[in-house]
DNA sequence: CTGAAAGCGCTTACAG
DNA sequence: CTGAAAGCGCTTACAG
């Protein structure tokens, strides 16, 4: 009971003295693979279940078992998407005896070397700055990898796991939606960056405004791409300057709900109404749409599915690897929810 | 190069053979607890570096060394508040060598001594409802553990961290900004939970409320306290009914932005204009915040401050526990953000 | 059917 | 100053 010397972890050799059996046969029981008289089985069980024992994840891994950790690369920890898709991730993961550790994209060079200490069953990147190469290396490694396809991740080779989300699907039936309501004079604005450097080609969601757009027959030069804002007020300051140097636009899609609410309150600082002049449209269904004035339209993304599917990938890469001759995939769908700013 | 058969992870050993050293030498140069000639570390160093070369943390936590994980445990991991905290520790957690897990508080028995295998070497609980017998046994075990003070925790004997962060004050002062609006009938809106248990007078929020109230010379009764609800759906209907048994408030304290923003949807529909009829405060300062109609007046946490405090706090614990003779504490600081609701 | 033993990748007290 | 060796808590091939 003292505080300061600390119980000590039970052991497999608790187990062992209080059942009155060898360290051999307590393991054996745990993983049961191998047979052991029912009588000592069941005395090695209630000895685990009273002194309530876990075997050491250390020294489990160490012999080449499961670790039972996921990492979660995200570059937007803070966002409501990701807040959801881990949430979602964690409840599934538990149950399957997972713990998931959360991690930003770190730059630094060591990062990788890092997460592959052996330390993580499988790793899920939901990063769109994490480079390739380090993708790539971690794949050829046979670390068990999920992708979730926020850009174009064509060139990786090898068996993983990839999932579309349907950010590019997605975003073209948000240009759809624009252009039904007779928006013709669209701007997609990109996301807020530390380094103010935005998003390339690689990106579905831009890329789904673009082509979505020729198809329309509606320009998407640069002037219809606003981009390279390292805030919010940049952001304003830019839809401002773009306005002011003669672009009107008269359909907005934001990158995400948050963009989008940016660039609503950027309409109304140039003297737009929402959506008389000028329709908004957003991406992710998250609580800020219902709650903005007009509430915001978007494209839903269904972070429980995406869950679902990165631990059915996972599982099956940690535990069926061998038998996967090829990269796994899978095709989500976002759903258009309707409000009023479009 | 073949994806199939997974590169080899580079070992001590292979930073020996490369180097020409023995595999003691090199335990010895990464660990700098035994002089070394400079000319072997050097060429040590140089192994390190050319192969990439990171110790196992498996095998160096086995033998007492720490895991470089830490766990986080938060009971709304969805929501924006821990989605900034965690990206704060998450932050100054990885300058420190540390990868943070994070959990929600899950319900079953079997949940502490899974987390108790040894394997972080600190846990951080920002659940309300983590059970102090729990924390406790976690405690006595010896692991550093760090409290964000959600709700009421003297009982917890021990050496740990305590962090208050301010809720108390902070819902104190949600009740005098409403007071000084002349607000004088006040509704405190409880969480949303999935089994419909409300908070006890433990929780900071609720407790600042009542007591403030008293204070003022307000009535805090139940009639001034909404509860007890599962969905959104719900708390409306709850809020329609505490309205049509006659009772009318003037002033609305929302648990947090969402539920406060919850409430002003509330006011509206039963025919109830904000700020005019009455007030409305919300707790976090979260995006919600400046995209409603009207903008949210509320209460702002700081998640950076928070995050420091946990990493100060977690390194004593865990590099100089011996010194502490007594638990850790810290007061933080709420701040008032005016916008156009009260 | 079952136990003693090797070994996973490390750290560090021990003995030169 | 430095190496061989014990041992952390496990798993499982090996030899009864």
């Amino acid at each position: 009971m003292n505080a300061r010397k600390g119980l000590r972890p039970i052991t497999r050799k608790d187990i062992a003295d209080e059942a009155g059996v060898t360290e051999t046969i307590v393991s054996y029981v745990i993983n049961g693979n191998r047979y052991v008289k029912e009588e000592k089985r069941k005395r090695v069980q209630e000895a685990i279940d009273k002194l309530g024992y876990r075997p050491n994840t250390m020294a489990r891994a160490l012999k080449g078992k499961k670790s039972n950790h996921l990492l979660l690369i995200a570059d937007d920890i803070k966002g409501e998407y990701f807040g959801k898709l881990i949430s979602e991730i964690d409840g599934l993961a538990y149950n399957e005896g997972y713990f998931v550790s959360l991690c930003a994209d770190h730059k630094d060079e060591d990062f990788v070397n890092r997460i592959y200490s052996k330390f993580f069953d499988g790793i899920i990147i939901g990063s769109a700055s994490f480079p390739l190469y380090n993708i790539q290396r971690l794949i050829d490694a046979g670390v068990p990898v999920v992708l979730l396809e926020i850009r174009d991740y064509y060139s990786i080779n090898g068996i993983y796991g990839l999932i579309n989300t349907g950010l590019y699907d997605g975003a073209r039936e948000c240009v759809r939606t624009l252009y039904r309501k007779g928006r013709k004079n669209l701007l997609f604005l990109d996301r807020i960056t530390v380094d103010g450097k935005g998003s390339d080609m690689d990106d579905w969601r831009l890329k789904g405004f673009i082509e979505e757009s020729a198809t329309l027959g509606l320009e998407s030069d640069e002037r219809h791409i606003l981009t390279g804002y390292r805030s919010e007020d940049e952001l304003l300051a830019a839809f401002a300057a773009r306005v002011a140097n003669g672009f009107v636009p008269d359909g907005v899609m934001g990158r995400n709900d948050h963009i989008a609410l940016l660039g609503m309150a950027a309409c109304r600082q140039v003297g737009y109404r929402v959506p008389e002049d000028v329709s908004v449209i957003g991406f992710d269904n998250s609580r800020l749409c219902k709650f903005s004035h007009p509430p915001l339209t978007t494209m839903g993304i269904d972070q429980r599915e995406i869950a679902k599917t990165v631990m059915r990938m996972m599982v099956s890469l940690i535990d069926h690897k061998s038998e996967q001759d090829s990269r796994l995939e899978a095709y989500l769908h976002t759903q258009l929810v309707m409000r009023e700013s479009v």
